[in-house]
DNA sequence: TACACCTGTCAGGTATTACTGACAGGTGTA
DNA sequence: TACACCTGTCAGTAATACCTGACAGGTGTA
């Protein structure tokens, strides 16, 4: 997973927040959830949720599929990407070397 | 390397900052410097670069120690720690589960 | 003494992020 | 119609992060 240093930052800007390391922890541990009841579940309101989770579906760390429910309404559901990112001096390296 | 929320988040701050990546990618290849050589190098005023330099210290990504020069000079020489850390959905999970 | 280096700190300003409350539009049931 | 859900967006504000210029103190050489 070689990232150029724009796409480790973008990365690293995603992740440096602790609603969002929260977020992927509730979908990891759930599978996939839809927004409002995520915010419900995790205690923020939907704005702020819908913000969060659009900083990591922009960054890849999850994905999202709109659907019907049975009763019609349209929910939007999201579960986390499965990445995988090493940080040590030498990927840093790597990465910035691509300027 | 087991880390919890706290200890992560302060480490995924440290490297949200492109500076903060080049400050690494500068240290890891040359593998140690001086604050004042390192801002001139990077093109940076001193006073930012130390603030940077606090930061990735606190994070212990990097690590220095006050010498002097044959000259009588006191230098503060910087250099990588020797960190990785694995991103993924499970160390997130695991790192958040510690609250 | 004056100058050239080195270190550290801090007030003040700018820029960026985070957050709330309100709005708009959709489908369903009573 | 009214209500209960769902979605998205946005203006305005609060909180952080970033950055500069100036100051203070140190050692050495001319």
């Amino acid at each position: 997973m070689d990232r150029s240093e724009e796409q480790l930052l973008t990365v690293l800007a995603a992740l440096d927040n602790p609603h969002r390391l929260r977020i992927i922890h509730a979908l990891h541990r759930q599978g996939r959830n839809y927004v409002s009841q995520l915010a419900r579940e995790l205690n923020l309101s939907r704005p702020l949720l819908h913000l969060h989770l659009q900083k990591l579906e922009e960054a890849q760390l999850v994905t999202s599929q709109l659907e019907l429910s049975a009763d019609g309404k349209a929910l939007k559901y999201f579960e986390v990407a499965d990445f995988h990112l090493l940080l040590s001096p030498a990927t840093i390296t790597e990465a910035v070397g691509k300027q």
